[in-house]
RNA sequence: GGCGGUGUAGCUCAGAGGCAGAGCAGGCGGCUCAUAUCCGCCGAGUCGGGGGUUCGAAUCCCUCCACCGCCA
């Protein structure tokens, strides 16, 4: 099975900050969950380029858009590089294969009589490249940027979308997953019963854009535009073998403000094309920070690269991930961050880790071999199963923090199982030599299964994790499927550095 | 103004007719393999306020308050 999932693209006129990268990092452990339970998966994100903010930028650096680009496409690689974002593909939307397949789509539209003339007139703010309507703004001012807008009328290309709305009606009924959470799903539904309005679909020119077919100094707007970078990275129009594997997507993960968008305008686009749709819009929390919304605008951002380099990559997403149900908003706070680092990893899965094998280094030398078939000494293995199950069933809904909170139930078994054996004394009493053989066998086999577990979220530790257990099989060969059926006849482990090192809350807190 | 959501322990939240729960924080105890870790025990919370239905209400109904989202 294939598997296809997309990020938004950004807007290349800043650096990404840690809001960016939440969406960047759930996306990147569900394309590795996908991974381990055996999908062909595909991951995609990009920069979003044609927006006049981003020439605004480019010349306040004193470089042209392109160059400007050019040079924020490694900052971005970088940053998603620093937080373990590992992608398929890197779309711009100034690449002539994208170009190619948004001149595709507008000429689908058209052939199909969704597209015609009119005329837009309105207060227009440059910032939020939209129009707003008088009683929207705040004091004669944009609401967002506080900057007043001005008086626009020009002729652009609209889109018909106001008769799709009995067909998005349907497709939200037949599929309630088509939008997740459900309290997008709500709202949208309810949008779309008020009645859908036509939306214009390109804008005057500049130069910076895509030019509207037909049209001579109109550049296709953010949707026609935007939205298809999600074909455009699979070769479409042309009849690609990528496009044949993965469209359509499983899943587009974006950020709740622009899951209208997406599950609205692109479907209908996508119909209006004779194209299949998408599984699941999937719209996220946002990461606020006590100020609020974490945005360039609010001045509030952190940078993902540096917390990365603070606290490690790969807590940093344990915490974004395990902290609020996926979908919510979740707040930020580096209390919060090293209470979460210390308590579950420190604490739980990295001493776990230590004290098994440690003991296993000095009861039986680090070399453990597989205990005859029959029931568990610990119960560990079938409590080792019925997480999996657990597991798979919350990361396919994408639950990730459920995914979490299961693998934890088996860190806790474990440290429980310990205490309960008591292997320091087993390994004083000789006739109880295979008792503790089995013991520790199961145990490591509980830390096998958690390195597996937990290597969507944290890739770069699970790889720790497999260096002290012994465990040589590369990343890319990880299956639940074969961690199921599998279990080794002899491991030899070897303790190492802790995983994951106390913090001391002094060292990163002001004591202000 | 319309629609929807939320309000439960110090904090974050789960529970959706049948004895108020979890994690974290805090207190006490136990263990010694371990990263001051792990394990156990410890909760006098008007379940936002008021009214109602019911043998019984965090849970259902009405109403009010506060906050949030979407739309206008």
């Amino acid at each position: 099975m294939s598997f296809y999932i997309t990020c938004a693209i950004d807007y290349p006129n800043s650096r990404p900050h840690v809001g960016t990268a939440y969406e960047k990092i759930s996306a990147d452990t569900i394309a590795r969950y996908k991974r381990l339970a055996g999908e062909d998966v595909f991951f995609l994100m990009g920069l979003d380029e044609h927006s006049q903010n981003v020439e605004k930028r480019a010349h306040e650096e004193g470089l042209e858009p392109a160059a400007f680009c050019d040079r924020m496409e490694g900052v971005f690689r970088e940053a998603w590089k620093s937080v373990n974002v590992e992608y398929d593909d890197f779309i711009r939307t100034t690449e002539e294969r994208h170009h190619r397949a948004v001149v595709a789509m507008v000429e689908r539209a058209n052939a199909s009589g969704d597209l015609y003339e009119g005329s837009y007139k309105g207060l227009y703010c440059v910032s939020c490249e939209a129009y707003y309507l008088e009683r929207d703004l705040e004091d004669g001012l944009c609401p967002i940027h506080k900057k007043e807008p001005a008086w626009r009328e020009e002729d652009n290309v609209f889109f018909r979308l106001s008769s799709y709305g009995d067909k998005l009606k349907a497709l939200y009924e037949e599929h309630p997953e088509f939008v997740q959470p459900a309290t997008r799903r709500n709202e949208l539904l309810a949008l779309i019963d008020e009645g859908l309005e036509d939306v214009s679909v390109s804008r005057a020119s500049s130069g910076w854009g895509v030019p509207m077919p037909g049209h001579s100094g109109q550049a296709v707007y953010v949707w026609f535009d935007a939205l298809t970078n999600y074909l455009s990275a699979l070769g479409f129009p042309d009849d690609t073998d990528r496009y044949q594997r993965y469209w359509p997507a499983d899943v587009h993960l974006v950020g709740k403000d622009i899951t209208r968008f997406h599950a609205v305008i692109w479907p209908a686009m996508l119909m209006s094309a004779g194209l299949p749709l998408p599984a699941t819009i999937f719209g996220h929390g946002w990461v606020l920070t006590a100020e609020g919304r974490m945005s360039k605008s609010m001045g509030n951002v952190m940078d993902p690269m540096v917390v990365a380099e603070q606290f490690g990559a790969d807590s940093l997403r344990y915490f974004l991930l395990r902290e609020v149900r996926f979908g919510r908003d979740m707040e930020f706070d580096y209390e919060r961050l090293i209470g979460r680092i210390n308590a579950d990893l420190a604490n739980d899965l990295g001493n776990l880790f230590q004290r098994t094998l440690t003991m296993a280094k000095k009861y039986r030398d680090g070399v453990l071999a597989a205990p005859g078939a029959g029931a568990s000494v610990t119960g560990l293995p079938e409590k080792a199963r019925e997480v999996v199950d657990t597991y798979r069933e919350a990361m396919d809904r994408y639950d990730l923090q459920g995914g979490l909170v299961a693998a934890w139930e088996l860190v806790s078994a474990a440290n429980l199982a310990i205490d309960g054996h008591k292997p320091w004394e087993l390994a004083r009493e000789d006739d109880r030599t295979a008792e503790l053989d089995s013991v520790l066998y199961e145990l490591v086999e509980a830390l096998r299964y958690l390195m597996v577990l937990v290597s969507p979220t944290m890739p770069e530790k699970a790889r720790a994790m497999a260096g002290q257990l012994g465990w040589s099989l590369p990343s890319e060969e990880w299956m639940l499927d074969s961690l199921l059926e599998s279990a080794p006849e002899s491991v030899q482990v070897n303790p190492g550095d802790p995983l994951f090192p106390r913090l001391d809350p002094d060292d990163f807190l002001d004591p202000a």
